[in-house]
DNA sequence: TTCCGCGTTCCGTCATGCGGAACAAGTCCC
DNA sequence: GGGACTTGTTCCGCATGACGGAACGCGGAA
């Protein structure tokens, strides 16, 4: 009984080695500085002589580098290169494009994406439920401030002095059936309660029968990358029967966190 | 006569598949997209079976991810993270991030740190001013060479052969109104003024009302680390009143040449 | 439908990575 | 100064697993 090729542990055929030396790159991420051979072979649990022909090549191709003195190993240039263009390519709209389409696929409903611009909340993606529509987001309409659930999140989670201008005018202005908030200790709780349950909710304020629920997408769990939000007729978005769609919209945006 | 171990090119016994590894990976890296497996065989001289059989191992330990919709490969995080652990303990750019928080703790302006990476000028700290941010750079952000201070002191301060490729593109793709400089005359005339003065000076070339001065930092007085940006309001940096924080941030530039 | 083109898997062969142990070069300790 | 560590590096025979080549399955185009 002869096993022939190396498995991945998703089941698809890899190349051992090259999983061997993902360990051994991580290990080599996670210390701080140079490591000799022989904490790097304890760590991965094998022996000097292996761990040093994985860390020849590192050295080879420019993934690591060894101190001419201490002969300590630790990343090479071609770490940093790579790690230049992960980050440059690194785009969290896209994977929060993806994540939207993901949901809207399992969960059938319209999903609105935003992101802060010059004057607010800015539409940038919309993916479409193949419900009867009632009502569309055009890409690069601005959100209202206090009159959405989105302008909600933005006013919640970003740094203060990004949205004050914008909730100045807004009560100001005082177009108050619109306005979740009359005034200005109105509003601090209810921004208080929206980072408390780490959503929120807009039963008709904006259009009659229209729902609408906004999550905040955070990068690494702090910079807010924007703000996705799901909307529909009022009997398929709510707190009660759809409870199960707002813990799973709720799954998805902590998720995204990772 | 029979070979029995990989050995690298500098005659120390390795392991081959890591060097092929190596090289998939300095592809990735280079590409600025997602790449199509056909294209990763192609370009490594390989068949698409062994290609997807390294790219597999790749995913599976996180230094490459694929795309489902397009089955297209990428760099993945753990790419981020040794970039990350390369960058950090990379003793210069410590050091020029100490130096940054020290100027923003002195000045309250908001500084940005960037390196040259594979697609030119790319964002890899920043620190933030308390200032009201207008704009707010991201890190892993890549930076135009033609329309912002930073880019235009690597295209002075860095050999010819880095940055050559993207001038021409950008003076190529002719989106005009950023450019600095039009043509190849005026360029060369630009770059002279900003070698000769040490710094290079945007107002508001990329953002109106958003003014940067922008400063080589030099190992040794001769290579480049990184790039030093100041950014805030046009009121707050510029060449006039602002002559003595320009005069504070160039003396720690130079001072940084130790 | 049939025909690509492409990602993915399968399979027998043989190159090559593995463990174990030897060797080399410091470094400590008496 | 000399022996006995420790640590990095190389050597070697064996069996494991990577390779090339071809087949498979799927999705899009004709």
């Amino acid at each position: 009984m002869k096993k022939q090729a190396a498995k991945t542990d998703d089941g698809r055929t890899g190349v051992k080695a090259v999983e061997v030396a993902g360990r051994i790159l991580d290990l080599l991420a996670r210390a701080e500085e140079p490591v000799a051979l022989r904490d790097v072979a304890a760590a991965g649990h094998m022996s000097p002589g292996k761990a040093h022909r994985y860390l020849a090549s590192f050295v080879a191709s420019g993934l690591a580098r060894q101190d001419a003195a201490t002969r300590r190993y630790a990343l090479g240039p071609l770490s940093m290169r790579l790690g230049l263009a992960a980050l440059s390519s690194h785009q969290p709209l896209r994977d929060a494009i993806a994540l939207m389409r993901e949901l809207r696929n399992r969960l059938d409903e319209t999903m609105v994406l935003s992101v802060w611009g010059a004057q607010g909340p800015t539409v940038v993606h919309v993916e479409e439920s193949s419900q009867p529509v009632i009502m569309t987001m055009r890409i690069g309409a601005v959100l209202p401030m206090l009159a959405t659930a989105t302008g909600l999140v933005f006013a919640a989670f970003l740094p203060q002095h990004f949205t004050e201008p914008l909730i100045a005018d807004a009560l100001k202005a005082g177009d108050s059936t619109n306005l979740f908030a009359r005034n200005r200790a109105e509003l601090r709780r209810l921004l208080a309660a929206v980072r408390a349950q780490g959503y929120a909710y807009n039963h008709g304020h904006l259009m009659r029968g229209v729902s609408a629920a906004a999550f905040p997408l955070l990068e690494r769990s702090s910079k807010l990358v924007g703000v996705m939000a799901a909307m529909g007729r009022d009997d398929r978005i709510n707190l009660d029967r759809g409870a199960g769609l707002i813990a799973q919209l709720m799954d998805a945006a902590r998720n995204f966190n990772r």
